[in-house]
DNA sequence: ATGAAAGCGCTAACAA
DNA sequence: TTGTTAGCGCTTTCAT
């Protein structure tokens, strides 16, 4: 910076207030500036930058990195961030690297705010970080303890999920769950109540399961080997669903003729034009949104802690559902909207 | 800080001592020191140890988030760089993010070196990263640039891969490629060339793909359209191989009975029970060591830059492989070496 | 519109 | 073993 003070035959403050767009710099030196710092291929130093200002500007965000779901949000999270002018890092927690660590790591790095998906923290572990820095979960509450949460309204998607499945006809419904998984004892609990609601409480089933394929293939292999299929699963979520799908598909069982199958988050996968599941799509940009600007807001307005942001899902109905076999219903024409709006992307 | 020295009653030269442990320092006074500093709650901060010491020790790793072979290397990718006192920040790419800008945003946070996984950006713009950091490549080659490189030896792999099928009584083997993601221009020669050597000039067949699970699905619809199936199938990664395998289950082929599948990568779900996918598995601790020790080498040892580290891969033997039907050579056994040692996980 | 000077919180000689 | 003294590269009043 010194150097291109230099060249240019100016100070360094205007330097300074050039490379960071602030008001009282001539065009034209604002201009030769600029030329300067390209010449000699000047880049602002931001650990310098930040330790004169005292504040960094930057946003982490803790992601299980073999989570697609995850995936997804952190690529809606990087506009949304850039929008409000701050930078994101990211940090992976893992089979080796705890998110402790993985949240440390990014205090490290001067995170004004962290934004933790799906976090398996402990609240009081989350409670020192609140002394540090703002939280933000996603997908998973922490009442009481001051942490910022957005998540969806499991309830209204898995309701609107087991009405769908009632009105083509379908009564077995069994339920894959995700164990202790963000979001699924809040499905577990709302499925319950939905069959009720149905009349279906004699056909509550609930499978143990967890956020995999693998656990879908598993539950498959256990309905497989019992005297009869139900006629439809929900599964906890997409990667759940897909599992089920491949195991079902792989003995010879018929998709949706014979079962049908309803998932969970609706990621790219279950898309693709031969899966095409049903599923319930979670709102990913409107999370990333409100999680930035939960964490943004309380940064900037000084606002009360703990605030909370509930996005509606949306039934996505595709081909992985229909009438159940040996009924005289016909498959329902696609894209019917439901009393969620349900809608193909 | 200052309030800790004070605390202790010492001066601030000792709590710094203290806090990256140098030696000088006496334990008793160490001790005293880190107490005081976890009473008041003291975290030294990053950007003033940066800027103070002109060495960051941060390594920054640009990943394309939702691929689960990029996953994979950044779990393995963490202990390498702890063990070395290295610290780890992600920056990603995605549809709404340049790769250029992902790796901006690890330069702004001062990494001194940037490991890029399958890097598409152009080689002129690493050559500009180069001047500010250095630059390792994982799984691409830019050859004269002074990028350092790792990868694995496709050729070895995918002749491995041809050797077993071919062993097994496999004459019509169809290569779905990678288009131009990493590694798959060496893999499609590559297939060609083991086809050759295996007297099968006139049996090589390349269908276009991607790294996707669509691609496989694409692929095997065309396939499916034809007279009858090729006897096996070496997809350019694993996700195509899986895309491929969920595409001709559905249609009633049943693998690996009508048709082999070979993949390429051995990302975990792969190896899930109910897949059992033969690949050719990339040596990912391997990979990640090689890149951070290629890294942190050029960082400590002012070595000539531009150096490459070959891995070897390995065929790993599952169920997705067997002797092509109306064969009456048997199946052969699972687990069995070939001259690359195939191991099952 | 532009410049001077005082830090931001830490490290790294060097002295004591 | 401990304290002193300069900076690291930038931002930010406050003058000019």
């Amino acid at each position: 910076m010194e150097d291109v003070a230099a060249r240019v035959g100016v100070s360094r403050s205007l330097v300074s207030l050039v490379f960071r767009d602030a008001p009282g710099a001539g065009p034209r030196t604002r201009e030769r500036v600029l030329r300067a710092a390209a010449e000699i291929g000047y880049r602002p130093d931001s650990a310098a930058r930040v330790l004169a200002r005292s504040r960094s500007r930057v946003l982490g965000v803790l992601l299980t990195v073999r989570n697609p779901f995850h995936a997804d949000l952190v690529e809606a999270i990087y506009p949304e961030a850039e929008r409000l002018g701050y930078d994101v890092v990211l940090s992976a927690d893992a089979p080796t690297r705890s998110s402790h660590k993985a949240i440390e790591t990014l205090l490290g790095h001067r995170c004004e705010a962290v934004i933790l998906l799906g976090p398996t923290a402990r609240p009081s572990f989350l409670t020192s970080v609140l002394r540090r820095a703002v939280v933000v979960s996603v997908g998973r509450r922490f009442p009481g303890t001051g942490v910022e949460t957005v998540h969806t309204a499991e309830a209204r998607g898995i309701r609107s999920a087991v009405d769908y499945l009632t009105a083509l006809g379908h009564r077995e419904i069994v339920h894959i769950d995700g164990g202790s998984n963000a979001g699924s004892p809040e499905r577990r609990r709302d499925y319950r109540a939905a069959m009720r609601r149905n009349g279906l409480a004699d056909e509550i089933r609930v499978l143990r399961g967890d956020h995999t394929e693998e656990s879908g293939a598993v539950a498959a292999h256990q309905l497989l080997s019992e005297d009869r299929l139900p006629t439809a699963v929900l599964a906890g979520n997409d990667r759940c669903a897909m599992g089920f799908l491949d195991a079902v598909s792989r003995a010879g069982v018929v998709v949706p003729d014979d079962v049908s199958v309803v998932g969970f988050d609706d990621i790219p996968s279950a898309g693709l034009s031969h899966i095409a599941l049903t599923t319930v799509r979670q709102d990913v940009p409107g999370l990333a949104r409100a999680a930035v600007e939960l964490a943004v807001h309380r940064l900037e307005n000084s606002a009360e802690p703990g605030r909370e942001s509930v996005l509606d899902p949306e039934l996505v109905v595709r081909e992985t559902t229909a009438a159940p076999r040996g009924t005289t219903a016909t498959r329902p024409p696609r894209h019917e909207p439901d009393r969620l709006a349900p809608s193909v992307r």
